[in-house]
Parts: C-alpha cells; structure tokens; sequence
DNA sequence: AATCTATGAATGAATG
DNA sequence: CATTCATTCATAGATT
C-alpha cells in the first residue's frame, strides 16, 4: 500500500523545477535547493531550528515544490552522514583527507557535544518570495510549508548554551532578508 | 564504541516477527504490536502510567518480544511526532483537510508492513498467529507474566526513565471509538 | 535488466 | 515534553 491516501498523493502534480521528470514519489530536490542546502550547511548549519527550516523551506520553495519536513529530513541525513564517512579513513602519514563531497564541515563535531547549536542567521528568508508560479502551488505557499515542530522558540535555552565555538559572529544580522547568497558569503 | 554490546544476543530464536533481516538491535514492533498501540493512542490513551505500560508490555509481548521502555518510548513518539503533524489552520472552524493531511507522522508502515507480513516460523511464542484471542488473561490484569521474555529487571529501567517526569497523568481513555473496546480491556 | 549507490524518509532510543 | 542521534528501510538514478 503506499503511504497516506493524502500523502500517498504526493506531490501529485509531479514536475520537478527543470529537474527530470519525476513522478515525484518523494521530494526530489532541484540542483538549486540542494546547492542552497549545501551553503547553508558549509556555513556551518547543521541543526536548523524549527523557525529557520521554516525559512529555508519558504526560500527553496522558490525552486520547487518543497516541504518544511523535507528540509528537516535533509539536513538530519546530511549531517549524519557526513559524520558516518568521516569516521573511516586511517590517516596515517599523508592523510589525504579524501573529501569525498562536502569539503566543508567547519566544525569537528564529535558527538552529541557537538551540539553547539549554529545560531546562524539565516534570517528572514520567507518575505521575499514572489508569486512564482508552481503548478501545485496555490498562491499562498508559505502556509503550504507546515512546520514541524511548534514554531516555538527554544532559542532563548538554545541562546544560553550558544556555540564556544568562535565561528563568525553573526547574530542579529540581516533583519531585511539580504540574499542568501549575501549572507553566506560572510558567514 | 558502536553499539555491538547488547546485540550479541541476536535473536537467534529469531522470534522478531519477520521484519527484514535486522540484527535487532532494537526493538522492532511487530504489525499486530502496532496496531494495539495504535488503537490505544486512537483510543485517547497518550501518557501510559508505569502500570498501564506494564499491562500494555504484557499483552504485546504476546506478539513479539517488547520491553516496557519500549512501549514508554512508542507513546512519547508517536505523541510528539503526532503534534508535529498538528499544523492548525487558521481560523477556521470547519475546513476539509484538516484530518487527512497526513503528510508526517502516522504513517502506517507502506510497504513493510507487506514485508513483514510473512512471519516465519520463528518464535517460540507467537505460536498460531491467527486470530488468537487473548488468552485467559483478562480476568486478572497482573497474573501472569509472560515467561519467556522475563520481564522483571526493567522496572528499573523505566524507573529511571520515569524519573524525571513528574506530571502526574490522570489519563483517562477516553472510550469513544467502538472496535477496540476489546483491547482497552486489558488496561 | 540487474546491481550498486546516494539519499529521502521513518522511527526507536535517548537526553535535558 | 522538546530535541537530537542512530539505524534502518525504500527507492530514484547511475553504473555495468
């Protein structure tokens, strides 16, 4: 059987944002919004709190069909992967640090202690959307996104335990939504 | 440091009910055990107390080898990630899609459950796996305990576990779905 | 087509 | 209860 009748449905419409057509029986993300993710998580995000997937997916949805549990999903697989293929490689001598994919990863991240939350900012990205037109999507995409955890922030307990990492200090910065790229490239 | 300890056990009886060759390392819910649970968390029934869990453990150990913990963790899941789901439209009193978007949690194992369906003749308790009505158990809730899977020594564990909430759940079952009467009886 | 691999999705198991 | 980690399942694509 597949999945929830509703679910089931999947992004019925299919269409894949200039990706190949796929009949869409799980997110397939476009070479945009995977390029964004990877910024994001070269940056040095790796555990989006619940407000900021909404902002990533509100921004990716701008290159297609995407949901907020996608982003989740994603960035939970990526950086438990990248952490599984890290561990590996006996670098005796040269050590050649075989980067595989992501040659990024800023942070050592061990374990669970590596749970210095990334307070990155990617802030506002949802206002600058535009009404694109997606096929499924109905005018209002930013509600379509549903959050995955209660838009509740935690940050205040996340903020306590911020990051001793000494990881560019970018908080509060770009209130107005500047262009991702804009950000990262200070991130 | 992988996790290579308790695993040693393997379930060389094999009574795992059939789920794809896992060397069951954790537990791993059988179709019949899910649907219990399920039916009880339908039923209204969302924090288990130690007692309940106890009784619930029981009887599902009748289908497969369960631990208390087990049951504990299923409910806050199942719980938590249901809530996840809840994305609340607003306004709105009466809108269509407010059940049937099931686009997270919920989701009864699609293709598994074909999978799991052929149980092999393993167990050395899931005997006739047929439509086995609860042995004469009903009468009282605390006799017997299931031999097999002694399940003495977890008490401690959910002891533990249990330790740090102090809520005290009055939950009550709220009875208002038919089918199930049956399985709330245990309870 | 069969197989392998990368990765989306799901969920059990913690921890705070 | 909120969050996160670990492991596994399923499958779209690439590879042979």
């Amino acid at each position: 059987m597949e999945m929830e009748g509703e679910a089931g449905v999947v992004m019925s419409g299919g269409f894949n944002a200039g990706r190949v057509g796929v009949k869409c029986g799980r997110w397939n993300p476009t070479t945009e919004q995977v390029k964004v993710l990877m910024d994001l998580f070269r940056a040095g995000l790796r555990t989006p709190s619940t407000e900021q997937i909404q902002r990533i997916s509100n921004h990716l949805s701008y290159f297609g069909k995407v949901e907020s549990k996608n982003v989740f999903y994603w960035f939970q697989n990526h950086k438990a992967r990248e952490r599984h293929h890290k561990k590996r490689r006996r670098g005796s001598s040269s050590d050649e640090e075989a980067e595989t994919e992501h040659k990024f990863v800023i942070s050592p991240d061990c374990k669970r202690e590596a749970k210095l939350s990334h307070r990155s900012a990617l802030s506002s990205f949802a206002k600058e959307e535009e009404q694109i037109t997606w096929p499924e999507r109905t005018g209002s995409r930013d509600i379509e996104t549903l959050e995955l955890f209660p838009l509740k922030a935690y940050d205040l307990e996340m903020e306590k335990i911020r990051c001793a990492r000494t990881t560019t200090e970018i908080k509060e910065i770009s209130f107005f939504d500047p262009p991702l790229e804009l950000r990262l490239s200070f991130l």
